[in-house]
RNA sequence: GGCGGUGUAGCUCAGCUGGUUAGAGCGGCGGAAUCAUAAUCCGUAGGUCCGGGGUUCGAGUCCCUGCGCCGCUACCA
């Protein structure tokens, strides 16, 4: 039986950039979907790379007196070691400087000529010669440059343009039939109002840049970086005809920040109609952080770097905060004192502490064994039993969207239902009441149980706090979690439990200054 | 400038096609309980739903307008 696959993927990301929060944040919400989908049984292809070519590369690379590919080799290296820290379960990394990409990307550079759809022209425009930057008679503040304010000359320079205004009906069809195609919603209805007020031709080659793919038919020109690294998607499923594209492709979705939802939106898909390929199934662009309410620049010098947080905050709970805070698709606000309040409250205090006292219990009134009971569920009982199946259906239903808080929410409501089940069942009177040990047991083996359904809907998100739970309740680490953890009953009574240290121990707030 | 969004409790936000006393989380306050990381559970917050005008039997929810904030307008998660 084939199983459904289900590709997604990161963008790759720039290695003039040291990997910061935003990097992260895009990372983990994609890693977390593909745990979340191979758990359900899926063919899971989670792809994440490097963008390497391109003019600041080249100029960055000359600065440091080494070669491009040196300084990509190093940048790289960080980017793998991040994602290996932050747990990431990518099955493929592409770098675009591989040979197999650039090979590919020519292939379908020249497959867009021969069709038509690139052709040789004129750029026209205007370039800020000491900011090396091109810019549109729009863009121009005052006929002078927006960025330094300095005057402009006009140039001109020959280009291989992409007929993306040709596309423009066919986009516009496309996003009408598929109203998912771009999330969250108002950004796709940005983007489609965009395209509806026309677009024109881009220019995909430049030459002024060295470092790139070479323009296969035009040595003198390299692939413009954006066109270089949209094929990444596809490259590293080998484009050509190999049936891991067939397989693999169109993509499910595409995770990305929104600022790059032009690219991903518009140019990307009319390449794909170019090729005669099939378009993604889904593009989400998520919002952006601020630190401490501070838009987060180089300029202002206060990126972070997550492996800091890490260290000292720990993995699993950053990568809860980041997707529980915030809605993804919105814009957020990363502050360690929110996050000190999410670790302490949501998890030491909802989570960790529910399963101390739950272990507790099983050592103290049932020499830390699950135990068995006899005869029907209660009331409350079965209220757990539904609420999980309800639970089943409400995550399912949010990851399908990529509402990781609105999963995690609902994951919350039945941890805050288990904590009242235990304070209405009260454990500890039944326990002084021998003739109250079969209802004991019950309360118990339930107590037990939902938290072992509970560590499985966690574990897409905080995969070692899951693995730990597990540990805890005595369960074996051996198999591979599957869909079948998420529903009632799999745990056995006779499991001897293995009480720990509390995994959620508590942080001061930071010192406000 | 053009196009679009948004303004709801101290804070962060839910409130779909207009309909009974406007909701959640966090914080604050009061109580219960003792299995537990002083964790948990219960109760409590009386907020001109930005201002003004209008439509309607009825508007936080629709329309107009004023003010504030934000996004897109082809570099950057």
């Amino acid at each position: 039986m084939d199983r459904k696959t289900f590709y997604l993927t990161t963008p790759i990301y720039y290695v003039n950039d040291v990997p910061h929060i935003g990097h992260s944040y895009t990372t983990i919400a994609a890693d977390t979907l593909a745990r979340y989908k191979r758990m359900r049984g899926c063919d899971v292809f989670f792809l994440t790379g490097t963008d390497e070519h391109g003019q600041k590369i080249e100029k960055a690379a000359k600065i440091n007196n080494e070669n491009p590919i040196e300084l990509a080799d190093r940048m790289v290296e960080r980017f793998q070691n991040l994602w290996k820290v932050l747990d990431i379960s990518n099955d493929g990394f592409i770098r675009t400087t591989e040979n197999r990409h650039v090979k590919q990307v020519q292939s379908a550079f020249a497959k867009m000529y021969e069709s038509g759809d690139i052709y040789l022209g004129e750029y026209e425009g205007w370039y800020c010669v000491p900011c090396e930057s091109f810019w549109t008679s729009m863009q121009l503040s005052s006929n002078n440059c927006p960025e330094c304010e300095r005057s402009v000359e006009k140039i001109r320079e020959k280009n291989y343009f992409f007929r993306l205004s040709k596309y423009q009906d066919l986009l516009i069809e496309y996003f009408e039939k598929h109203p998912d195609f771009i999330k969250p919603e108002s950004r796709r209805n940005e983007l489609h109002r965009r395209i509806v007020g026309g677009i024109d031709d881009i220019s995909v080659s430049r030459a002024a840049v060295e470092w790139g793919v070479h323009v296969p038919m035009d040595d003198e020109h390299t692939i413009y970086v954006w066109v270089d690294a949209l094929f990444n998607y596809i490259t590293a499923l080998e484009l050509n005809d190999s049936a891991k594209l067939k397989k693999y492709w169109p993509a499910n979705v595409h995770i990305i920040g929104k600022e790059i939802l032009w690219f991903h939106g518009v140019i990307w898909p009319a390449m794909l109609m170019s090729l005669g390929e099939e378009v993604p199934y889904q593009v989400f662009a998520h919002g952006w952080w601020t630190l401490e309410g501070k838009k987060i620049s180089k300029s202002l010098g206060n990126a972070i770097d997550p492996i800091e947080i890490t260290e000292t905050y720990g993995v699993d709970t950053y990568r809860y905060f980041l997707l529980r805070e915030v809605p993804f698709g919105l814009d957020g606000n990363f502050s360690y004192e929110a996050m000190v309040n999410r670790i302490n409250c949501d998890l030491g205090n909802d989570l960790g502490n529910l399963l101390h006292r739950v272990l507790t219990m099983i050592e103290k009134y049932c020499e830390g064994l699950v135990p068995e009971h006899e005869g029907l569920l209660s009331a409350e009982g079965k209220e757990l039993v539904e609420r999980s199946e309800k639970l089943n259906e409400e995550v399912d239903s949010a990851m399908s969207n990529l509402q990781f808080s609105k999963a995690l929410e609902s994951i919350w409501d039945y941890i805050g239902l288990v904590n009242k089940y235990v304070e209405i069942s009260k454990p500890w009177v039944l326990a002084k009441e021998l003739s109250e040990k079969n209802k004991l047991n019950e309360v118990l083996y339930n107590l037990a149980e939902s938290i072992r359904i509970i560590s499985s809907f966690i574990l897409p998100f905080m995969p070692n706090v899951a693995e730990e739970m597990r540990k805890q309740l005595g369960l074996s680490l051996e198999e591979e979690p599957v869909e079948n953890d998420f529903t009632w009953g799999g745990m056995s009574p006779g499991t001897k439990v293995c009480k720990g240290s509390p995994i959620f121990p508590k942080f001061e707030h930071p010192a406000i200054n």
